[in-house]
RNA sequence: GCUUCCUUAGCUCAGCCGGUUAGAGCAUCUGACUGUUAAUCAGAGGGUCCCUGGUUCGAGCCCAGGAGGGAGCGCCA
């Protein structure tokens, strides 16, 4: 026999649901099939009102007592929700709906509407239909006073991980699988969707084509960092050559082969035919970073441009930059503000000054002058001929200019194999863009067009010029200057957003001892 | 990889010099309230104090080792 509780509360439920017509979801009256969903953006800017919608959406919140009730819906469209609206009829109890749960409409009052209405809870799916109309309370224009709402899916509020107070964003990390229906994450994935398209719009406006470059790659002298092997060989008995080492040969592809650490040198050899192209995709480096702006999967944007020199490299690089972040200002007003308010209250006011101020240009040598005769004491040293810390950057941008930075002519130790060497041999005609609180958002240079010279820098610092006879041959056949950069797409995204760590502006962040999702 | 800080309720955190039964806000549940704005008010339930070992009459607190996380640095975009 059952225990007794446990069969009043299944008779209670089971009873008078089956005591109602049940019809089910799918033969619900044409009309209400044939209603389009709207979007609560759309809704929210709607001039049009007393007229019937249907919208879908998550519950944010919900409150109010058994006499009046409200719902606010998110659906992802906006940041903001929109006001849903359920009202008792005169002198009764329960507000007058019809409810839809689990296919099956319920009536609008009675203890099957009562369990019904438990299911409106914060996380749950819902469908609602009614009457968008003029608020009658404060705070916001429009709401909808719903006739009609379907439970497409329940959410525990036991179990439920998103509380309707704050959340801290190490936890959300945890829960990246929900974290995109908090606000926060809301915002910054549609500034991150706004800024990758605004990118492809901004080159195709300027005669740039698109360019897919390989992801995996089969050399390893990029130059750009550790990579990650790709292999289908067995890790405990790969086969070996007569000398014991891997046998690469009986490999997938019949040699060694990574993921692209950079579309650089690819990229260079398509500028060389269509003039200006660029690059927009996936970068895996297998350092060892933890940082808050390093991530081990991350995307880029690589332009390369023929006949470009170093100057027109920087025109480029500040342009585009400033267009971005001039496209986020008009088309994320609604997603930055909230950011403005929750995380950063400079914000706006530093992505305006980025739009309406020119770069400080300046080579390393005249920004080692600079730092050397600061008041301001360095944990390390500076001296011509060694690279810059974050600390030096820091200053140069933050402190000194109080503006975003391009750093010219490094000297050529510490720069890469294929950067046009400079007339006094000495330094390079590399660039590196560099923003308050991201450090280097842009890394690029010139390159070297002359054959000679070329090979000579890559036996100089070991490059195998046998591995890159591909790349040397734009070089032997029609050279031309060209020069070229690489935006760290997630860089961009953090600046543009005021988050202040990287894993945060990206849905599922890939780092040391981290790929879940 | 290095330096440093942290880990206590579902979440955010407090916990005094090592001393009785482990605390708050929010969330959740129950009740009240006929237009709320992260609603409000009243009540209730909820704990492997990260793990392992040690010191002590006694450990959330002290010590050692381990795990996980944050921040800073290096590598870079």
């Amino acid at each position: 026999m059952p225990e007794l509780a446990a069969l009043v509360g299944e008779m209670k439920f089971r009873a008078t649901r089956s005591a109602l017509p049940l019809p089910s979801y799918n033969s619900l009256p044409p009309q209400v099939m044939s209603l389009k969903r709207s979007t609560v953006k759309a809704l929210l800017a709607s001039q049009n009102l007393d007229r019937e919608v249907l919208v879908k959406g998550w519950v944010r919140s919900r409150r109010g007592n058994k006499y009046v009730q409200f719902i606010a819906v998110n659906d992802g469209s906006i940041i903001h929700n929109i006001q849903i609206v359920a009202v008792s009829e005169q002198g009764k109890e329960l507000p007058l709906i019809k409810l839809v749960w689990e296919k099956e409409i319920v009536a609008n009052t009675g203890p099957s509407s009562e369990e019904a209405f438990k299911q409106i809870t914060t996380g749950a799916c819902l469908a609602i239909r009614g009457q968008l109309v003029a608020s009658q309370g404060k705070g916001q224009a429009v709401e909808i006073q719903a006739t009609e709402i379907t439970v497409l899916g329940a959410a525990d509020p036991e179990a439920y991980p998103l509380q309707k107070k704050a959340t801290s964003l190490e936890h959300l990390r945890d829960i990246a699988h929900l974290r995109p229906r908090t606000n926060t994450f809301g915002a910054v994935l549609r500034v991150r969707h706004a800024l990758a398209f605004a990118i492809h719009d901004y080159f195709n406006r300027n005669g740039f084509f698109y360019v897919h470059t390989p992801i995996i790659t089969g050399s390893d002298a990029e130059g750009a960092g550790q990579m990650f092997r790709v292999t289908t060989l067995p890790p405990e008995h790969p086969p070996r050559t007569e000398d014991g080492s891997v046998d690469f040969t009986q490999d997938f592809f019949g040699k060694p082969t990574n993921l692209t650490v950079s579309g650089q040198l690819e990229g260079e050899l398509a500028a060389m035919a269509l003039g200006s192209i660029y690059t927009f995709g996936p970068t895996f480096r297998a350092e060892n970073s933890n940082t808050a702006r390093h991530l081990a999967e991350f995307w880029m944007i690589e332009p390369e441009v023929a006949f470009n020199e170093l100057e027109e490299n920087m025109d480029l690089a500040e342009d585009f930059l400033q267009s971005l972040v001039r496209y986020a200002l008009e088309h994320c007003a609604d997603d930055l503000q909230f950011l403005n308010d929750q995380y950063d209250k400079e914000l706006l006011t530093r992505l305006s000054f980025v739009v309406d101020n020119a770069f400080q240009r300046l080579t390393y040598t005249e920004a080692v002058e600079i730092l050397k005769s600061a008041k301001q004491r360095f944990e390390f040293p500076v001296d011509w001929g060694t690279d810059l810390q974050s600390e030096h950057e820091r200053y140069l941008v933050e402190k000194h200019f109080k503006k975003p930075v391009i750093l010219t002519n490094y000297p050529k130790e510490i720069k890469a194999f294929y950067m046009k060497l400079d007339d006094d041999g000495r330094t390079v005609r590399a660039m590196d863009v560099l923003f308050p609180g991201i450090g280097e958002i842009i890394g690029g240079s010139q390159r070297e067009e002359d054959y000679t010279k070329l090979t000579t820098r890559m036996a100089d610092m070991h490059v195998p010029a046998d591995e890159l006879d591909w790349y040397l041959d734009t070089r032997r056949f029609g050279t031309a200057p060209h020069a070229g950069f690489g935006l760290g797409f997630e860089r961009l995204v953090l600046f543009v957003t005021g988050m202040s760590n990287i894993r945060d502006v990206i849905p599922f962040p890939r780092y040391p001892k981290n790929a879940a999702f």
